[in-house]
DNA sequence: CTGTTAGCGCATTCAG
DNA sequence: CTGAATGCGCTAACAG
């Protein structure tokens, strides 16, 4: 019911059809629903009470297309099912909501391949971008980065000075752990990487070689592992093989997965082994027993990276880049190593 | 180094950059582009070429405006935080992006009073939307749902049959769950409500009267709750006092909330009281005890969301609203209930 | 098969 | 202070 034969338009009405019933120009419907220039009283009313009355209220499409910008913002992440980039985003979108602001999330569901053509589409419908992709090679990062500007890089290093950055500092974090674990007496550790090619997997690798180089008491190994609690759980096996008494999980979901584990065989945590996590997301304490982890604050990361977007966006220099000291939190997972 | 002195063209090449550098008129550029109409095999090379040179692709803007629409989906969602919308969100976001589909989000930070104004200005710079909104007064959300067609409701029972929805039963739901601790023997429960005006809070309340109603030798309490594990948690007091064997919680959150608190008081689980959930959110089976909860499938409700903003968009039916029927997913929680 | 013309809906010069 | 024109970048009729 209601087509167009009841004379009631359907169709979302124009600046012009308040034009038309105000009985004035479009400019100055323009003018008055932007409050720019002086208009005479009485015209302004007239044209008020027309936009109300038609429920009329400017196409963002048509004007963005105009103005040149489309007051959305772009993030890209590698998984929303992860609760690290699930904080960063509502970090993120809560900044940009604060400024009227919108925001277009793009998954790229772990696949560097994607990520490319990803993030050049997403920004072009947008006014900037936020990119996470942890994967991606860094001389490709190098070689889009600048076709994504205005661009804000969180969770890894751009290596340029150009774009503005905001992530973790996982070397400093994964060698306060190692000291961690180090100081209740272990000497036998195994690291359980994330992905190969991650960059923040290969800022945890530096930080293990270092210590490793540092401390001739101890030794670390390094087993596959993964990003996954389901890559915790089933690396279990290989970190019992080592015969290590505290195992370096890549992040917390994956120490979450190999504590499940190692408790279902029978092995205790800590009594037995040691188990850290990384990242503090919300549930890491709840774990039994409690995770021990190296917080890192994603929501303030994503609230940061936003900062330094908008700074962009008004044509301002945005602030210093960012590197979080992420912070151990020792809790339950961990306790002093098993008398040999 | 490289402003306009340089005349290298820093604006991002436009079609009649292609045209001109191909020698072509614009509506030829377009054809190729969009590989519509049959165009000379030279011709269509030659743009192909200049496109490539120039780093040509459309303006998504451009092409909304003129097209009619956005390619993008605007989902507005109660609060990124909480496991259960982000797991909707990211089925709704992989079933969108399988289409080439973008997804706009938005968050409503449990603001019912905002809930409103952002569907619409979300729904403006969509093809359609998808909506959660538990709180919005159900006289609210038949006044906008028209103006926000397509639409999909998701998480609620929209009350119209003209607009489609996927939302969980969460009246049967917590029949399951009522039954489930009354054959254990439970004939004392406190309900843990959530929101007083949500829907899905209501729904449960049903639930609740009708068990009661039905089952002369049962009492329930009902104290106030929320929807966040700290509400569960500073309602352990309340809990306790009622002297009720089994704690039905609103949602995971606030039973993982009131699980963690009893235990600190020393109160054993599920030997003293037994505690429930709802939704079954990744953690839910993590906790000590693992948590006894009706599963939700929220990505697969995502999903389905998804499906029917797909047939809408497509001037297609959409498939029958769906409801589904959480699962009683028993574990650790809940127990046999104390001898008196 | 190709080029020319006319908008999509709006903000903004420019005259008046 | 206001209205008439111009164009944002692109697609779709419309001739040729």
């Amino acid at each position: 019911m209601g087509k167009a034969k009841t004379g009631v338009d359907r169709r979302t009405p124009t600046i012009a059809d308040v034009a038309a019933r105000a009985e004035v120009s479009l400019s100055t419907v323009s003018r008055v629903m932007n409050g720019s220039t002086t208009v005479d009283a009485a015209l302004a009313e007239r044209v008020r009470e027309a936009a109300l009355a038609l429920g009329y209220s400017a196409s963002p499409l048509a004007r963005s297309l105009v103005l040149g910008k489309t007051q959305t913002l772009a993030v890209v992440v590698p998984d929303l099912g992860n609760p690290t980039f699930q904080g960063a985003l509502r970090g993120l979108s809560d900044g940009a909501s604060e400024k009227g602001y919108h925001v277009l999330v793009a998954d790229s569901h772990e696949r560097a391949a994607d990520e490319r053509e990803l993030a050049i589409e997403a920004r072009r419908r947008c006014d900037g971008i936020v990119l996470c992709a942890p994967r991606m090679p860094a001389e490709e990062l190098d070689e889009i980065l600048p076709l994504l500007a205005p661009v804000v890089v969180i969770n890894r290093d751009p290596g340029r000075a150009d774009v503005p950055s905001v992530f973790a500092d996982y070397r400093s974090g994964l060698t306060q752990m190692l000291q961690h674990v180090y100081d209740l007496g272990h000497r036998h550790l195994v690291y359980l990487e994330g992905s190969e090619n991650a960059a923040s997997n290969r800022n945890r690798l530096a930080a293990i070689h270092e210590f490793g180089a540092t401390h001739d008491d101890v030794r670390i190994d390094v087993v596959p592992g993964g990003v996954g609690f389901e890559d915790g759980y089933s690396a279990a096996q290989s970190v019992v093989g080592t015969g290590a008494t505290a195992a370096i999980a890549f992040n917390d979901l994956a120490a979450m997965g190999l504590l499940n584990a190692l408790t279902e065989q029978g092995v205790r945590v800590p009594q037995d082994v040691s188990i850290t996590g990384f990242d503090d997301i919300p549930f890491a304490r709840y774990t039994t027993p409690p995770l021990t982890t190296a917080a890192v604050p994603v929501e303030e990361l994503g609230a940061q990276a936003w900062e330094r977007v908008w700074a962009l966006l008004n044509g301002r220099t945005p602030a210093y880049n960012l590197s979080f000291g992420p912070l151990v939190v020792a809790r339950g997972s961990t306790g002093p190593a098993p008398a040999a």
